[in-house]
DNA sequence: TTATATACCTTGCTGTTCTAGGTATATTAT
DNA sequence: ATAATATACCTAGAACAGCAAGGTATATAA
């Protein structure tokens, strides 16, 4: 990424989610859709998500099917399952909640939670 | 903390930073500050939070003093030098320009920056 | 007198990202 | 034709941050 890697971390996995939510895609896709998606902010590396994906695909979050491009090229094509989805949802939750806290306290902690 | 650890990753030093910039804190404050500041959202364990105090103070972003507490037990104090608001800053804007980014991919990208 | 709260610290584990490689095919430039 | 670049997948090892679990010590409460 462009910035503290360290933001990245734990993020990671739910911006890969998020991105299987609207389309089954591909790996590389995943990284120039991501970039596109951020305004060029996150450039997340190869050495990143395909451990990313590997992991997921391990714990049926996401399922994956091979299918030919039109050039000819194969590619290896991620869905999200129903498993996935419920993850996906559980991060988003807790980024919100993060985002929150994180506002609250460098603003001093006067945020009115419910 | 509460939740996925990672998400607190890159976020630790920011926030640490943000509290003294309030006010001058020793380290047990500063957990129960985060604490109170986040509606106990934020628990900083002991194991993370001496390190990055001994890390800013060692590069120069914090200072520390040794004080007396009415209780008689002594407490050691970090004040955040001018160098050290200066790492806040910039963390702050990382911050900023991160979460835009993550809720712009969340969204779908259509987020229009400036 | 024992347990809990306060207050500081460190070592080693784990998990996440990145670096830096590797393989292979398709397209573009020379 | 040949070289360079883009596409497309992958992995091993380094680096770094937070955490668990320990340690030390004093003050307060049971």
């Amino acid at each position: 990424m462009k910035f503290d890697k360290g933001l990245m971390a734990g993020s990671g996995t739910m911006l890969v989610l998020s991105l299987l939510e609207g389309a089954d895609m591909y790996g590389y896709q995943m990284i120039e859709e991501l970039a596109r998606r951020s305004n060029d902010l996150f450039q997340m590396k190869e050495g990143t998500l395909y451990p990313i994906l590997h992991g997921l695909e391990r714990d049926g979050c996401l399922a994956s099917y091979r299918q030919e491009a039109p050039t000819g090229r194969e590619r290896k094509y991620y869905r999200l399952t129903r498993k996935g989805k419920r993850l996906l949802d559980g991060k988003r939750a807790e980024w919100e909640a993060f985002q929150q806290g994180v506002d609250s306290v460098l603003s001093g902690g006067a945020s009115a939670l419910a």
